[in-house]
DNA sequence: GTCTGTCCATAGCTAATCCCTATGAGTTTG
DNA sequence: CAAACTCATAGGGATTAGCTATGGACAGAC
């Protein structure tokens, strides 16, 4: 009752007087005296230096420079309204945006999160950016976007940055991918060695990305050379390449099992195991579909953990 | 300067800040202290439970709620700027609307003034509505016309209602008018007797018009009875039927020399002068499209008598 | 690391404002 | 004419917007 309106009161005065045809019938509406419509409606009229009442008759009418103001007054109140009904909207998930920097790789992994969330907020507009690791905190940093995921070793349970907080999601380990005809699913060899694995041809992300980075660190601490016939940084053309058979490549378990043409190797040592998580912005302003993300995800991330340990 | 604005100020605040993306840049450009800002906008998002912009970074950035209201609050704004601009155009004429009453007789005797008007101000509507001498009061008093245009014998001086008030724009003589091939016309008299008036065949506007009454006393008054052999609401009717030859009528000296088929014949003892007055309603609003006619046909009035005069 | 400059937020005071009650002036009704 | 109704006006009290002065957070310079 005694919360403030947004609206002047002035207009708001002016289109109660409108519609009741009367200072006092107004006045008891809005519950205010009526001398208080007066003085409002005159200090109006003064700031437009323009009468927009005719009190002259027995009933208050319009002139007819109340008539147009009126029109605008009465649409700019509407505008308002909306607005104010839009925040709601905002704030119960109905209306939002949402901006995720991910890798290539971490699409793949967390496409499902994805579309759960757009399942459970229809009305929020994702949008997605694909980019390279280095770049997804400097883009959190200057705000370009919500949150990042990301593929890497797992951290140092401390922060590496005092600006953002991570999430980890799940822990994936890394494999050598071959194709249906590769001559190691041939052979049906579940593990090599480092020393075997050095003597694939492989297809590989290019330096721009983290993942490639911690695969040469591998091959370096165990002394091998990777022979890398191809560069790119579409893990598509990673994925058909290797499908055709005679190539391989390192990927992330669950990515080598959602596709139909992959099967998964494993490498003696094993190779380095990474976490996909999560990055946003430690202090700063959250807004309500970036909160309602982070949530989702943890509870996401919890029961892939369950299932992981049942099945 | 100091004169306030209608717009919430917290609206505006709100508008600047997301313009200049900083609370200080914003708070110089509205010339208020940069404490102001930040009370308001604070108060701003209470009423809206919900945060509209983001401090945390170096930067001040709108949230998802911020962009989503901002759009509502300008478009609010714009529609009070046209709102206000809008009651200049009609202080400045460039619209609003009036409407005449009249009879057909000053339509003919004062279509110069309203082309005039219109030409002066072509953003007015006018619109003009034929009746009954003894209907413009009675419409005006009832707001359905601005202004009424009578023709009638000069008023007693004082008004007849005290709810309006009258100008006299000038002052018509009536003349017996006949056609290029009536016999007085063929026989040059410019004069006739009121005993021949009454042996003439005449086509005259019918009893709901008060020049027909004031003509019907006339001969009253003398003793001899009008042979009205055509009666008619049209005024184009009578000139027609005049034009033709074999009848006459009665009609204001204007608009006798107007017509090109026209021509007067004095009677003796003189047929009544009458006076073409502007009437309006006394208190009450005036529009601007109003008081304009009313000045407007006020000199016009005196150029008027001024011709006469030196013509 | 400290220092400095630049943000925005907060506190406390002053001045403008909003709104009230009481009353007056002008019209229409009985 | 009096009664009942309309809106306008006057003056006082509570609320609010705005100011100055200051504090805390953060980035860049040294």
């Amino acid at each position: 009752m005694d919360r403030r309106d947004i609206f002047p009161r002035s207009l708001q005065y002016l289109i109660a007087i409108a519609e009741y045809g009367s200072y006092t019938r107004a006045a008891e509406a809005l519950h205010v005296s009526q001398p208080t419509l007066s003085q409002q409606i005159k200090q109006l009229e003064e700031y437009l230096q323009s009468p927009l009442l005719d009190r002259s008759g027995r009933t208050v009418q319009l002139t007819d420079a109340g008539k147009i103001f009126l029109r605008h007054a009465r649409r700019a109140w509407g505008e308002l309204n909306i607005g104010t009904r839009a925040i709601q909207d905002v704030q119960d998930l109905s209306r939002g945006s949402l901006r995720l920097g991910w890798t290539p790789i971490t699409d793949y992994l967390t496409c499902d999160l994805l579309s759960r969330y757009n399942r459970m907020y229809p009305g929020i507009t994702l949008s997605t950016l694909d980019m390279p690791q280095d770049d997804i905190e400097p883009a959190i940093s200057e705000a370009r976007i919500d949150i990042g995921i990301t593929f890497s070793k797992p951290l140092d349970s401390e922060e590496n940055s005092s600006h953002t907080e991570t999430f980890t999601l799940f822990e994936e380990a890394l494999y050598l991918a071959v194709g249906e005809t590769h001559p190691r699913r041939i052979r049906k060899r579940k593990r090599i060695t480092a020393q075997d694995f050095g003597k694939e041809s492989l297809v590989q992300l290019n330096t721009d990305f983290a993942l490639r980075h911690h695969i040469d660190r591998y091959c370096h601490d165990c002394g091998i050379e990777p022979r890398n016939v191809i560069e790119t940084n579409s893990l598509t053309v990673i994925i058909e390449m290797v499908e055709l058979g005679s190539l391989a490549t390192v990927l992330p378990s669950t990515i080598i099992n959602t596709q139909d043409g992959l099967y998964p190797i494993a490498v003696v040592p094993e190779l380095p195991h990474h976490t996909v998580s999560m990055i946003w912005h430690k202090s700063g302003y959250k807004s309500p579909a970036c909160l309602a993300f982070l949530e989702l995800a943890s509870s996401w991330s919890a029961n892939m953990l369950q299932e992981k340990r049942l099945g």
